[in-house]
DNA sequence: AAATTTGGTTTATATTGTAAACCGCTTTAT
DNA sequence: ATAAAGCGGTTTACAATATAAACCAAATTT
């Protein structure tokens, strides 16, 4: 059995891998709500999967405002299609 | 996003669980070796499937010596489906 | 100008996973 | 017959993870 990738195997992790994975540019507000989770959750597991290399995570201005962006980085693409793969074993599909 | 059943969510558990859906009986000794795990990890993993009604364990003998064996249990069989199905919208399967 | 909201981060706590230590029984070796 | 080693596990202590509560700075509303 292959093993599963602990960075995205976790519901918050993989959800907002997902979403970028389709998307390709989601912020901070939008991942929030998208994914229902709190924003400490968030801004934490937002860090783990910037620290593997999987996300990377842009500060920038909208007006006044603050906006923090996420976008899937090659590596993280790669690893969250090793991870579909390998939890297909585990799914039987 | 649906709810991943944090029960399932468990590389070792959901290995348990994969293993059990297509042999309906296994035991201990079988389940260590497929899983790679150590026994006391296991033997918690166990548990706690058993405890969400997902398996039953049945302690017998063979011979002298002691034999656990393991099968899904109706309720297990459903939740497993139901975790590979919401499991597929992350994964866009 | 005080109070509230927005967009987050930090930190403390609860939950979970994991392996080391242990236990009873059996087999083997002395 | 007795000690030592193995087998099949369980218990328990510890490490890692996830989560939310508390917090902070800037902007907006009253």
């Amino acid at each position: 059995m292959k093993e599963l990738d602990p960075i995205l195997h976790s519901q918050l992790r993989l959800a907002v891998m997902s979403i970028l994975m389709s998307v390709d540019e989601a912020d901070f507000v939008y991942l929030k709500e998208k994914t229902e989770s709190t924003a400490g959750n968030l801004s934490v597991q937002l860090d783990k999967l910037s620290a593997a290399g999987y996300i990377t995570v842009t500060k920038g201005f909208v007006g006044k405002k603050t906006r923090t962006t996420c976008q899937v980085t090659p590596e993280g693409r790669k690893a969250f299609e090793q991870y579909v793969n390998a939890l297909k074993d585990y799914l039987n599909l």
